[in-house]
DNA sequence: TAGGGTCTTTGGAACGATCTAACGCTGAGA
DNA sequence: TCTCAGCGTTAGATCGTTCCAAAGACCCTA
């Protein structure tokens, strides 16, 4: 009669630390060295370790490991609902380029469900109490976003996607340089001949899109042109765009610059009902390369966020927190970059 | 002088089982079992101990309990990248809605992402052999999908958002009925008076393109109309849309059907050529209800995908597979709905 | 040969939870 | 009167890994 026992039934035929060790003739800890501390060993203890390793197929237990070490190699990512009518078009490639880059580093993204309405911190405790996250990625970061202060006033390692508009900058982020993205248009725009290139933004005070309509104002001054009379403001979505950007196309602007790929849509519009063409009577660029802009005809100039490169920066600033916990704060802003279509 | 430890720095300060126990005058089994089977402590006692957990804000820790049960309350998801112009639009709502279903469930979403160029096999091992996964949700599943064939064999419970179209049929999966969206769009255009309805479509052969075309034909056939000549195929990009719906508008149809929004939005460009407008001189419906149908101008009457109950069912079906291995393959198909908008 | 110093390797004790078997006691059935 | 199942609870082992301290192997010098 086979020994009885408490174990819980096997899942997979899952090797561990032990049964490498006793194939081996060595002892568990010298398996575990050969693993974190190759050095520890004799070259050919090592090698024979090693070669008993692949060939039982061993794979450390994360569960075990984190047990011991209280770090989970997880990360934490709460994911927002779309808020209505304008989803971030991006998130998903965000989310891809995250998971890569953490994958090489050999962590994992764990996701949480963000409640609509602002995230609260509850989903954060909970992944940090429970599964002992190594940290956090922030996306979608507010005005007076509670996230970062709490995150930091714990000790808690976290990286935003985003900076902060508003206060004090706490802790690390990446962001994209969005009066870069609409400086190079207008100097895009500026080489095609254009001279009178107005702006059409969202209301003042939202930190995105004053630091949009920036590049546009410095980029313009520097090349001497006048900005008074060029620029509107509107609500986010295209009907608004479609009624702000009458005046500007009234005072015979010639290029548009849009502070997203939604309100150059509402341009496109506006140019239709007085029988025009965008990109032929007028040039219209857009922001974020969202899926829209590509199929649109014609197809929309715009700003394309480095997304993939956001991604790898906030796994490389978060890593380097985890090390060195007491490091000046990371920050680092990413050039966008223009995508040339029709329009424009 | 403190007694010496070899337990690693506390993180939190992490209360354990053995500390309310110890709090509340019992043993820690009978914590566990407060947790875990409440109806086996007498009242008082239960009231005792619970309000312990509570004053001491306890929590129980992942990593051990994944140790001792093997079971880890995790579901993997592999997260495609985004191929290349065709991305699928909507993931990122899905991700979202079975993010918060397995929430609820007491589950969480682990991520890793898949290389391009068809997943392989290895991040679901990997998953499974370190992270003791509880099951995994597929997507985007393909035609020669290996990946149903390899869970299965090795026990993993899983499934897939989107059904087998080839082959026999292996495990549960949840997908929409896309024959019924396209019927019901037909089926809208009928009332509003159209007779002469066609369909733009991928080529035969992919399993949701002739899914979606069947609906559109045995919608037809059930009011008496011929669909003879009033089905072109396409490559999914905007501008082979716009070539292949032309012969369609020659032949007289008032009404179009298409297969997703990107081959609606062809038949867009193809009227305007023509100078007629979408949703006046002929009916245009997509499919997907994608970002970009809400903001055309005229706005698209789309067949509108229901994300949030097929995350849910994802979740249901993956736990009750849990429960009984040996159950009966669950197959959940889901009726989209139609959003009317301008365009029909 | 004994002593001292490197290098390698090992035993034992955690980490925090859950499983099994049994504790001492009561009351029902024979 | 004796046995035994059931009650709520507990002791002890165990999951697979890593940390700590110390033991063993080895070589060199005195």
């Amino acid at each position: 009669m086979p020994r009885p026992t408490n174990s819980p039934p096997p899942k997979g035929g899952s090797v561990t630390l032990a049964m490498v060790a006793r194939r081996a003739g060595v002892s568990p800890q010298t398996v575990s060295n050969a693993i974190n501390s190759p050095d520890l060993l004799r070259p050919e203890t090592l090698e024979r370790v090693r070669r008993t390793i692949d060939e039982m197929g061993y794979r450390p237990s994360r569960a075990a490991q984190t047990l011991r070490t209280r770090s989970s190699k997880l990360i934490g990512y709460g994911i927002q609902p779309a808020p209505d009518g304008n989803p971030p078009p991006v998130m998903d490639r965000f989310l891809h380029a995250l998971s890569q880059a953490a994958d090489e580093a050999g962590y994992r993204i764990l996701l949480f469900a963000c409640p609509p309405g602002g995230p609260s911190l509850d989903g954060y405790e909970e992944l940090l109490a429970r599964h002992d996250v190594d940290g956090f990625v922030l996306s979608n970061t507010a005005r007076q976003d509670p996230r970062q202060a709490w995150l930091a006033k714990r000790g808690v390692p976290f990286v935003g996607f985003g900076r902060m508009w508003s206060g004090r900058q706490i802790g690390d982020w990446v962001d994209v340089d969005g009066a870069f993205g609409t400086d190079a248009a207008v100097e895009h725009l500026v080489a095609l001949g254009h001279r009178r290139i107005a702006f059409l933004g969202w209301p003042r005070g939202s930190g995105v899109g004053d630091d949009r309509a920036e590049g546009w104002q410095r980029a313009m001054r520097r090349h001497g042109l006048p900005t008074r009379g060029r620029r509107a403001e509107s609500a986010g979505d295209v009907e608004a765009a479609r009624t702000a950007v009458k005046p500007l196309l009234d005072a015979g602007a010639t290029a548009v610059v849009a502070a997203s790929d939604t309100l150059a849509l509402g341009c496109y519009h506006a140019l239709r009902e007085r029988g025009t063409t965008p990109g032929r009577d007028l040039a219209v660029v857009g922001f974020d390369d969202s899926p829209t802009a590509a199929i649109l005809s014609p197809s929309l100039t715009t700003v394309a966020q480095p997304l993939e490169a956001v991604g790898r920066e906030c796994v490389r600033l978060l890593l380097a927190r985890m090390a060195t916990p007491d490091a000046p704060p990371g920050r680092v802003l990413l050039e966008p970059s223009l995508v040339v279509r029709e329009s424009a």
